[in-house]
DNA sequence: GTTCGTGCAAACGGTTTGCAACAAT
DNA sequence: ATTGTTGCAAACCGTTTGCACGAAC
């Protein structure tokens, strides 16, 4: 487990140090969408003396790095995700938590009607309440 | 054209003062996106005198009375939208311009797939380059 | 011993808030 | 007189930065 994050981190260029690793081993496999401040929390639970600076300093440079994509869609706060796939989110209007929607569960068409634009990304941001039955 | 804005403002339930009118003159007829400073530069401009608590309460209170939308898709900074019809967004990677991209340009299927879920709203962001000819 | 990463604390920038003054009715 | 609005300045919060210490090779 530790070895694989390793081996991920030199595959993107970035030296494992035991904080990036820490950093690493929370923020690749959560299902979460974590903010700085939620990745400080859950990592120093496990590595006490991490500071924040670390924290943003890591977080930074992952995303240089292309190993983390920052996301931009809700209030106040940018959330990193692990999922470099094409995908969609989900928005609880509640809770504000963020729930990933497959690529393939949603389709955008029409793309190619976008004349004068190079789409290099794009994503559908959906928000809403779940259901309780 | 004052005359419009203030029967707008009624129609919210928002009583129009002087501030929130220039505001509203401003920010209900702009093809911009503007964040809350662009909104102070621009309005003070005709209006040397109003405060950017006052921008920031005005327009945090057409937000509340749905009269504007707020956007949270580019990078540190809230955006201000006065298109309330479901639309989608264009980001230029270059310059961080955003621009409309009109509800019936794209089309999202499949979000009856989505079970479980109550979408109230959804977007489509888009981000790259504009085509140079 | 040079390079790179870390921790601290201060700085920063956008946003909010408390409060006193003011305007409207 | 009461209610609501404004302006100021300070507070706030998430994030970045400068710098000195420490680890690794």
């Amino acid at each position: 487990m530790k070895d694989d994050v390793i081996k991920i981190l030199n595959d993107y260029g970035i030296q494992p140090s035991a904080q990036r690793v820490a950093v690493a081993e929370y923020v690749l496999t959560t299902e979460e969408h974590p903010s700085a401040d939620q990745v400080f929390a859950k990592v120093s639970s496990n590595f006490p003396m991490i500071s924040r600076a670390t924290i943003y300093n890591t977080l930074n440079l992952f995303v240089e790095k292309g190993l983390l994509r920052e996301l931009h869609i809700a209030a106040g706060r940018v959330v990193f995700d692990p999922n470099l796939q094409r995908h969609h989110h989900f928005i609880d209007e509640e809770s504000g938590e963020i729930t990933d929607i497959h690529g393939h569960q949603l389709e955008v068409s029409n793309l190619a009607s976008l004349k004068g634009l190079e789409i290099s990304d794009y994503q559908v941001v959906l928000r809403g309440k779940i259901k309780k039955k």
